[in-house]
DNA sequence: CCTACCGATCGGTAGG
DNA sequence: CCTACCGATCGGTAGG
């Protein structure tokens, strides 16, 4: 019953991944409203009634492909128990591990700055996202005060709004022009002008 | 015949204004995609295909939104020969005039992250834009480095880039949490770690 | 500038 | 998972 019950999920779950890997492209190339649920599940193979029979809406779709990214980031990471500069260095790793996955990029790019409308759907998700991360990246930088890792005067929320602010925009000049930036040598670089010890 | 064509011409621009600042707030609010003609034209008390006189195509409205913001902050600007330290300073009161214009601010994060597509209409202009930008602020930062206003090891292409992308990143944030953020002073605060002199 | 209309496409449901 | 269908809405045109 067990191996029976596990091959049964297995099918469904195999479409289900495809589905939420397929709408997180078109959702990045098209916006959440541009992209079409008939257009993702031609690309799935599938009727669009067939692909309302995974998720029961658009909505919940957008949702889940957000709530998967942030599953499979985590589970990528391992060590989620970082503090101090290994944040920071997380921060410059992922930019770097960014640098090869284009899509995921621009869908968080495209789908964060549609949701400050705050009738999006994704609004309250973004202001939340935002706020764990600032504040994750803020005590990150507390930490390295106290241990005097950092250069006079600044400030760490201020920081972190900085550091996350110039990740997020350096991906919109990287979409619009692949060669012409380095994201993780760029945010390397202001790093090292906010601390004193070598990243 | 003169006021005659004056007066003729008036009321098809106020018309036309019309229409422009209100296709601004829409397509920041539902983004290009996301935004409707009929909506639009509603909102100036005119049917669709009464905007559809003005302007050809959604896409040339488009277009004709983003020239007539370029054509009015340069007429804002006045003095577009700064050079050096001026452009800097220029950014820094860009950021602090656009905290009372959030309309125009979520109009460009939605549009250009949406541009990014490489079919989308305003793909080339925001490419364009951008390369502008860029050079602008780097042979600033140019002109300062050779007046040794620059802190050492500060790489001018590259400053400029982290300095425009703090920018569009901060006016995310700025949009999801007003309060949280001033745009000007944290622009103000990363600047004065570039340069030697004071903004 | 308007009314009337076009074909296309949308998200979602019924029923199997 | 499918076919068949729904009402709503879209950008754009015809003709005045």
């Amino acid at each position: 019953m067990t191996s029976d019950s596990t091959r049964a999920t297995r099918k469904g779950d195999q479409t289900r991944t495809l589905i939420l890997r397929t709408a997180l492209e078109q959702f990045g190339e098209q916006g959440y409203r541009g992209a079409s649920l008939r257009d993702i599940a031609a690309r799935c193979a599938i009727s669009h009634p067939g692909l309302l029979y995974h998720f029961p809406n658009k909505q919940a779709l957008l949702m889940e492909v957000l709530e998967h990214r942030d599953e499979v980031d985590r589970a990528e990471q391992a060590s989620a128990d970082d503090t101090g500069i290994d944040v920071l260095r997380r921060m410059v790793r992922s930019a770097s591990v960014n640098q090869s996955r284009p899509g995921i990029v621009e869908m968080f790019v495209v789908v964060s700055a549609e949701s400050t409308a705050s009738d999006h759907p994704a609004h309250d998700y973004f202001v939340e996202r935002y706020a764990r991360l600032i504040d994750e990246v803020a005590q990150a930088y507390r930490v390295m005060r106290d241990a005097e890792q950092l250069v006079d005067g600044v400030n760490p929320l201020l920081a972190a709004r900085q550091l996350i602010a110039l990740m997020d925009g350096l991906q919109v000049q990287w979409l619009l022009d692949n060669d012409g930036v380095d994201m993780a040598s760029a945010l390397r670089e202001h790093l090292q002008r906010h601390i004193k010890v070598s990243l």
